[in-house]
DNA sequence: AAGAGATAGTTTCACATTGAACTACCTCCT
DNA sequence: AGGAGGTAGTTCAATGTGAAACTATCTCTT
């Protein structure tokens, strides 16, 4: 196997990851979702303010602000102001906006894991070391 | 380290491409270009008509025309009607095209570079051969 | 040779996205 | 206390996006 340069390898990941995406789309859209409502969702449990949403999907803020409007409007997320600070929303999963999530998220599960299922055990422990040393930040620790 | 779920191995490959893809993007803004134009310019070479492109890039056939549209108004891709098949137009990049694909390529590969030199040159190596086992289509080869 | 079906690319149109500018609120410093 | 500077979230306007429907061309079948 010839040597993989950066570029090569950067295009192998990209397309590993559009292509998870582009499989997932349809089958989560039968659940009423966008894959980035989808993935809103699913952040929302560990970053449950807009702005908190917004750095960790890496968007920018107006754009969290339509899509979190939408999802209200679904009735899959609710909002409540902060008591300690009156700029803040905390943003929660209604139980049916939980259930989106989850089956979107099996869904997901479902395509990923057929690819990660390609690898033994041992492999896959070693790719997500790999995945998690190049996505911690700077050289820090 | 806990083992890692095949859901969290996809949030962190999706972060990772995420991360890259933001830090890229002011910079390759700065030569002209938006990131999803420089993939374009990038993909150009190996996919030299629109629905190539939009195979490739999994992306729908207008967008690639208005994303060839602009391009070519930019003075960086040249459209040419084969003349085997009326149908297809050839696409290639111009001089200035390519300088400026070739720019923001040095860009995207000095970011994902510094993350990819973290690891020693036999994991790479081996990063490398664990993504191409999950990118090739279905269990062929 | 004729037409059924596939493919390349475009247009339309409704909606999504996002940079810039804004309001409101909070925190820190003096 | 007061005001400088920061952060949360929204609004606005311009632009991007993409599903559906279209034209034009090609290919295959008979």
């Amino acid at each position: 196997m010839a040597k993989t340069s950066t570029w090569d390898l950067w295009t192998m990941h990209f397309q590993l990851v559009m292509a998870v995406m582009a499989e997932v789309a349809p089958r989560v859209r039968e659940l009423g979702l966008e894959n980035k409502e989808f993935l809103l969702l699913a952040a929302v449990d560990a970053h449950s303010s807009p702005a908190e949403l917004a750095r960790a999907m890496m968007l920018p803020k107006p754009s969290i602000t339509f899509m979190v409007k939408r999802m209200e409007a679904a009735g899959y997320v609710r909002r409540a102001s902060e008591p300690d600070d009156a700029r803040r929303f905390k943003l929660t999963l209604t139980p049916s906006g939980r259930r989106a999530m989850e089956s979107a998220r099996e869904v997901l599960e479902t395509v990923f894991g057929e690819r990660v299922g390609r690898l033994p055990a041992s492999q896959r422990t070693e790719l997500s070391r790999l995945i998690r040393a190049m996505l911690n930040e700077g050289e820090l620790h």
